[in-house]
DNA sequence: AACTATTCATAAGT
DNA sequence: TACTTATGAATAGTT
């Protein structure tokens, strides 16, 4: 830098030291922004002062979706997007251990934020605990009731479209037949054996 | 920087962006590195580069530990180390009022974690979600559980310590007044209305 | 907070 | 991809 270089280990002075971090904070900060544009990089710097003061940048959109991001990244393997893309879910195995991680996550922060031991929580705060625990499960309680009811709108679909399927084949072989046989169809009930595979492919 | 000034903007060369992101990127990570040492800061820098390849910077500890500090500050009022101190419980009605907060932060870090939306969890993750939170609340439970034993036996002493004194005021006013009435005392199932105070501060 | 002498980072070239 | 070099930027020490 100038006048003179500098001992890359923490600066006793706390003046000097103060004036330093502010000086080469700005610094960072600026680079981190020139990085991301010239580069179209997405980039997350979060800055803890000695003294716990926070100072962050986030180019592209949010912290929260940097660190988003970055779980996703490194709680999934290498191929970045591969998350609940448009095929609903190619591999549920994966996905699962995916989530497994996650909670893992989870309670570490569970165990984190009443770090220290959570023996020694009051009966009040074991109870709102509880309670808010009991709200987590009604909510997702009633998610998986929504999804249950998605899936059943959708194979009520698949259901219509079927039959609809089956209704235009039964006329097409009534129509074949006509002339040497009025076949036994005719039931609103009776299924084709026979799926074409593209009407799974809405 | 040299031989001629970089414009603020995209650079559109696809090889020459690549190779200004090798060295920018390298530059500022140093630099993050030197301020962490320099002036005893934590920092944590993510960069994704433009095809979505990570590179990442954690001074002191991991960056799942600074992104945790992150949350919690940006949740959480200043003040940044109040919590669960020392002094046991000093005050319950503000140690409860920590404790909502530390709920709420982790009520943040459940959607951030499934940020981007709950709403597109498979059943399996959600019926592993919930099973996790189940396990919790047994948790929550059995902690509640010797907490009340806790306080039933606690009780039970201060009984005993009671009765106690209670039998030895018993015997001195016997012993006072033997000569002049043989008072109605004697059974075992009465207490005296006095109680002296030092007998709670056990 | 502003200045300036230096060192550092790096754009362009090889 | 790596090295070199000329030059612009960052900044340590000073005021």
């Amino acid at each position: 830098m100038a006048r003179g270089k500098v001992q890359m280990k923490k600066i006793e002075n706390p003046v000097q030291r103060q004036v330093t971090f502010c000086k080469r904070r700005a610094g960072l900060l600026k680079k981190a922004k020139e990085l991301s544009v010239l580069c179209d990089a997405e980039i997350g710097l979060v800055i803890f002062s000695a003294h716990g003061k926070l100072y962050e940048l986030a180019t592209k959109g949010t912290m929260q979706g940097v660190m988003e991001r970055y779980i996703k990244f490194t709680t999934e393997p290498q191929p970045e997007p591969p998350i609940n893309q448009q095929p609903p879910l190619l591999d549920a195995k994966e996905e699962i251990d995916v989530l497994k991680q996650e909670i893992g996550t989870l309670q570490k922060g569970l165990s984190y934020l009443f770090g220290g031991g959570i023996g020694t929580m009051t009966m009040d705060e074991l109870q709102i605990l509880e309670k808010q625990l009991e709200m987590w499960i009604f909510h997702i309680r009633s998610m998986k009731m929504n999804t249950m009811l998605r899936e059943i709108q959708t194979l009520r679909d698949k259901e219509g479209i079927l039959k609809a399927a089956n209704k235009y084949l039964q006329d097409k072989i009534v129509e074949n037949t006509v002339i040497t046989d009025l076949g036994p169809f005719g039931s609103d009930t009776s299924y084709p054996l026979i799926i074409q595979d593209e009407i799974f492919q809405l």
